[in-house]
DNA sequence: TATTACTATGAAATCCTTTTCATTTACGGA
DNA sequence: TCCGTAAATGAAAAGGATTTCATAGTAATA
């Protein structure tokens, strides 16, 4: 109410320094600094004091000019291809964690594009965040021949396969294994895979499995077209229309993640044949829809949440200077519903 | 390779300063800042010299100097209450407009915890971000009262409304209106309606814009019990199996969202009923799963790309200073698929 | 050649904290 | 009352960029 505000030139939001408090008072920054971060180097009665008036002016940090003087944020961004609930799951565990050890996190999305991924990384490494993790099933290779700084990282759930970074994945080969063995057991022998993406990691990874299976229990994985698309429910459904026509047709289906699954199920029950009895489905992933869906979707659970929530430990740990375990392996499991049964 | 890297604490991700390339070419800092920021200024020979020794470098600058200096990041966050499809919709559409106007966008969430979106609004006042997206129901008392500063904010989609910050959303009342006409339109006369949780100002509008639907036809819409609850399928399944109970049971429901739609409808399905033949259902928001789900549903769309898209124009105006306008209404408009058909 | 008018560069201030190091103050003991 | 030591405070540097203002250099004109 006095002459407070000085002239100054930005709106209103004009914020109070901590010279201004210490002014105020006739005491120095330095005092304001540390009644503020270390309140036991002070007086009681300056502490009281110099408390007061921060309360009263409503003297907040500048967290910019801090972050510069302590070379830190706190602060911690992820990184993750697209916002299928899928990934934001492992953004979840992130976050926990982080909350644990008093960090805050922000997620940005590349929407898989790589040059976005770079500029997360390159904001990060010049200053903005003290580590990144990475959901992106990024190119390894160009991570490694990054020009530019690199940020502490760390890989979580892709399969980054020639990076150096500390990684915490789930095996997907042996996940696709488990899966088509499950279809097996059930008696199923005219197996298909629709596989995703060509050219991805975690694609790959699980098509490999699915192939690696078939020929242990001495069938030949490629008598069905490996239809290769984008993990999408429209693509899930032309590929299994593709299927469909073929003589004879697959009594089982292993589909390279729930959303193909949900695909392949819609153009099943299109021709009228039934989900779980004529033709068996298996999806991966466990997603929210999996469970949801009418029927409830057979599929490999990727414990996602607990996929962000060890990224964000082993990230904790190299920012401390500990070093952890640098490859960490998580398991999956066999989740069963509605979409398999017996082969008839 | 000659004597580079000084002594120096940190790790290697040690980066090269500004000083650092002007002593390497016995120029000023302020030289090369010229060269990166504003080149123009340079002779042609230093320029090349300069950017020769920048790339050479590997030279970036310090993004949280440059931020202190200059008192802006180009950084705004975008704060929404849950990690739904739906919110990270809007979050999407933020994204596009920020990329337009050259921001970087970084999302938070905050678990319905109203501390939790205080903080990051702290965050942004104190200078890690130019201004926020609120996408949080917040309350606006709160908001109001905050004794600390306050970031330029838009809120998006929540119906924040005693708030006197700029606003983009949609009339969730009408959209309700619509919904209910809409079963009224196809002959039902029983109609009840599954509501959000308690207290929430959308689900409050929403039952708003239902009861005066049902008034202005004529029609009391207290014949059945108003279920609220969180808007969460489980929910919506124990409400439908509630007003199945009813004598006469309802012969259309318009659930407050599509998850609850999607727990109605399995509730239905589960007593032998047939959705939108039996019973018909209208749920809010076209979120993924509606169209998605086995019998799609008819839902009112809610155009969150869009408000996301506005929102982010809108903070962007007030952070240029141009005053735009400041609520701004969206249409929503009613999708017809299978799970609405006329009264029998 | 001398003078004027630019142009290209550098020195230094600035953004706001935190923290080291030095100094002053206070206190307990003799 | 005085001294030694510990505690409380302040002055100033540091963190890394940008930008204003001043200066040195260059070119053009008379």
């Amino acid at each position: 109410m006095t002459k407070s505000r000085k002239k100054s030139g930005r709106s209103d939001s004009q914020s109070v320094t901590i010279k201004e408090v210490a002014n105020k008072l006739g005491v120095s920054p330095a005092t304001v600094s540390r009644a503020l971060a270390r309140p036991e180097l002070l007086r009681t009665d300056t502490r009281k004091r110099v408390l007061d008036a921060v309360e009263r002016l409503g003297y907040q940090p500048n967290l910019i000019a801090r972050d510069l003087r302590l070379q830190k944020t706190h602060l911690v961004f992820v990184v993750v291809p697209t916002l299928s609930p899928f990934f934001l799951e492992v953004f979840r565990g992130v976050e926990r964690s982080a909350r644990e050890n008093s960090y805050a996190v922000l997620m940005g999305h590349t929407e898989r594009d790589s040059s976005r991924e770079h500029r997360f990384l390159d904001q990060a490494a010049s200053g903005r965040a003290d580590g990144v993790i990475l959901v992106t099933s990024s190119d390894s290779a160009a991570l490694a021949n990054r020009r530019m700084r690199m940020p502490p990282s760390v890989v979580a759930l892709a399969a980054a396969d020639g990076t150096r970074l500390p990684t915490v994945r789930v095996d997907h080969r042996l996940a696709a294994i488990n899966a088509t063995n499950h279809l097996l057991a059930l008696g199923h022998r005219r197996i298909a895979h629709i596989a995703g993406p060509e050219g991805q990691t975690i694609a790959a990874h699980r098509r490999d499995g699915f192939n690696q299976a078939m020929l242990a229990a001495g069938l030949d994985p490629t008598t069905y077209p490996c239809l290769a698309g984008p993990y999408a429910v429209p693509r899930g459904e032309s590929a299994m229309e593709t299927l469909l026509t073929c003589n004879p047709r697959p009594t089982a289906v292993f589909a390279g993640n729930d959303e193909l699954a949900v695909g392949a199920i819609q153009a099943i029950k299109r021709v009228g044949l039934r989900v779980g009895k004529d033709i068996s489905i298996i999806g991966v992933d466990d997603q929210r829809i999996a469970s949801l869906y009418e029927p409830p979707i057979t599929t490999i659970r990727v414990p996602t949440e607990e996929l962000g929530y060890r990224a964000m430990q082993m990230l904790v740990d190299v920012l401390r200077g500990k070093a952890s375990e640098t490859d960490l392996l998580l398991p999956t499991s066999l989740v069963i519903r509605a979409t398999t049964g017996p082969a008839m």
